[in-house]
DNA sequence: CCATTTAGTTTTCAATCTGAACTATATGGG
DNA sequence: CCCATATAGTTCAGATTGAAAACTAAATGG
């Protein structure tokens, strides 16, 4: 006998139909819909929408905001929208800096703030102990706006296991199966701190907060190369969650080792170091040798110039592969392949045309809009949508807390 | 206002509960349980139970099958199995081959053919006839056994657009764009034919019928080489319908040309008449080209055993590509793959662990046991599965009919 | 100032689950 | 042989919830 699928009982009903009225309210966003647009919007008839908001303006999710006055005939409507004294915490964990930003339940960055911080190597705990200063100026903000904070959102560069807050590995870091204790970050929020990984949570913050399309794949340039699938407005995370590690596809067979053990990945051709490498820029301040290369690139130098294009190449091949496996049609680059854009994007677009012709426009190759801030716009998000998914179980969390 | 999503009815519990307990059956297999055994597995109540299997027993979809005696105290329960006179054809269009089979509602194999046919460039209407002359045969079959025709399912080796019975491009049937009319294969059968891709369908039959593991890629070596990715037991296609194109992905920058337009994919090194000609197997009848290369293995010829040596090699890299990007854990060959097993699977593993090094334990990497029944299973199994994941729908249907 | 229009609420009804009581049918000990 | 016990399955009252329709509220405009 097989347990695994719950029943449907006669309340999921209306649990679905809270999400489906809260969710209708979000995507509305600006326009602050009446009762009398949501039923229409959503098929509910309107007794049942009035019965819904009523939960959800009870609960603090929603607020009305005044009459609806657009000069038509007849009785103006509640504006309804999602409460801006609702927030959640989204904080990064990068290879040389921290950040924090609070993000209310309109996905609107509230406060945000950052500091260089080489953690490479660094103790998880000293790590925690530096963003716990930020946090707290972050939840300074949120009672001096009188924003209630939820919860956060955590985002490092590796893979993390998010049910018991372990990050498995996270080699940029040299962090390997550490136990983090987020929660202590934010003490009392009741949805807790969601631990999750950096690509992951930029490709969401680029779904949710920039360009919005339903099915793309986000490919984050940071130290390593990492990748963020979205599938019909979701992440793919894949049975073990470490799907879209894009920088370990094989891009040659007799390519050089790399540091997860095998050969010819995509990261030994267009990780960060791989492109200094062959750019010729020694080592020195990571900010500085990313500045040199774009000056570099500026001076048409042919060393940089063959780097980044041969970056491009490669990302290119890994792409083909991916759009031939996953049905891919839209790319959005991100961190660092963001500010090479201009000189990546021409070889790689050549390289797709050459490995899987016509199958991706290059109208659908794109570069970020977010920048650094889609990281923690990211990580808030999934709580926020947590609570837009289920506000049912969040009026749970409320009452008891 | 986004209306993407239908807000939930009160009689919405019903269908789920009604597919819930209808999936139960099935799953629970040749034990035929009680409806209180139902109660206890769902955590439905005995009366909820009781209630929804009087609407399945009334549609036919599921029989009474004699009391459950076993000794022990209490009154006997009524053994509960899904209706062995309700069946569905599935058919497959292959490369130089016509199948059909046909499948009752608890995946058994009632009925089966197959004949040569070399469909090649062969029109669309003249395959069809071909196929309608075997399903001629499945329906007699069914009629003599008493069982029902529900529907149909019909894969082919090309991309496919379901919902318009398009068969987009199938480049080794040199078929592009050509409309099918499968429906009057099986006119009468309340829930039509549906069309679907030869590798996918297999994967599905794999899933369902054989192996039985939530995720897995399976990889089709038929005349081209094809993939099948289940996800959490279910098929994934990608937003456009066309994922799992593993033979298209890129395993050597500087490989050849390929059909596709793209160069250096898997199927230069590793589809059927890549093998062949590596292993000098002239060309000739193409079942007898298959029985040379197998001979030629058994006598350890050197090309031939080289040939098959770098197709496991690429495919390993194709496989490592796959399994970081995705996050497989495991791998089903059928096909082609299969009978080429014993001299593939030692290259196989040695490349996957060269590029991907303890991603994926050999023990996951596996060979399908249905053989070609595979696919026939999987094209029946979708609208099998159709059923048990819809049953109202199902109703409805064959009310109206 | 009242007809008209649109927003939102109240009321009645039907669907469907749960829970408890009840009926049906077996086993087994005295 | 009969009755206590156990298990299967049914019946019925109660609760939740949305649909449909009637109703109330509040605006515009001639």
């Amino acid at each position: 006998m097989n347990e695994s699928t719950a029943p449907g009982r006669v309340g999921d009903v209306r649990r679905r139909n809270l999400s489906l009225v809260l969710d209708s309210i979000a995507r509305t966003g600006d326009a602050k819909p009446s009762r009398a647009q949501l039923a229409a919007g959503t098929g509910l008839t309107k007794a049942a929408v009035s019965s819904l908001v009523a939960d959800l303006v009870d609960s603090g999710l929603v607020s009305e905001v005044g009459l609806y006055r657009d000069g038509e005939r007849g009785r103006p409507g509640q504006g309804l929208e999602l409460s801006s004294r609702r927030g959640v915490i989204g904080m990064e964990i990068n290879v040389d800096y921290l950040a924090v930003g609070l993000v209310d339940l309109g996905g609107n960055l509230r406060f945000h703030a950052s500091v260089e911080s080489r953690n490479r190597g660094l103790a998880a705990e000293k790590v925690m102990e530096r963003l716990g200063g930020l946090a707290a100026e972050a939840k300074a903000a949120a009672s001096a706006e009188k924003i209630a904070i939820m919860g956060g959102g955590l985002a490092v560069p590796g893979l993390v296991d998010g049910q018991h807050n372990m990050v498995l590995s996270a080699p940029n870091l040299h962090w390997e199966n550490v136990q983090l204790h987020p929660r202590t970050l934010l003490e009392g929020a009741p949805l807790g701190v969601r631990l999750s990984n950096e690509a992951n949570s930029a490709a969401l913050g680029e779904l949710w907060y920039g360009g919005g399309r339903p099915d793309f794949l986000y490919v984050s340039g940071e130290v390593g190369v990492g990748g963020g699938v979205i599938i019909g407005s979701e992440l793919y995370t894949g049975p073990g969650g470490s799907a879209g590690e894009l920088g370990h596809i094989v891009v040659h067979p007799e390519g050089p080792a790399c540091s997860c053990g095998g050969a010819g990945c995509l990261e030994t051709f267009a990780g960060q170091e791989a492109i200094f490498k062959a750019a010729g820029i020694p080592e020195g301040s990571l900010g500085g040798r990313t500045e040199l290369l774009l000056a570099a690139l500026a001076a048409q130098d042919p060393r940089a110039t063959k780097a980044v294009h041969d970056a491009g190449r490669y990302l290119g091949v890994a792409l083909a592969s991916s759009a031939r496996l996953m049905d891919i049609e839209a790319v959005v680059l991100g961190g660092h392949f963001a500010l090479l854009a201009e000189w990546l994007r021409p070889a790689l677009l050549a390289s797709l045309e050459r490995y899987a012709p016509g199958l991706l426009e290059p109208g659908n190759l794109t570069v970020s809009g977010l920048e650094h801030s889609g990281t923690l716009l990211g990580a808030a998000g999934q709580v926020i949508r947590s609570v837009i998914e289920s506000p049912f179980e969040f009026l749970l969390a409320s009452k008891l807390a």
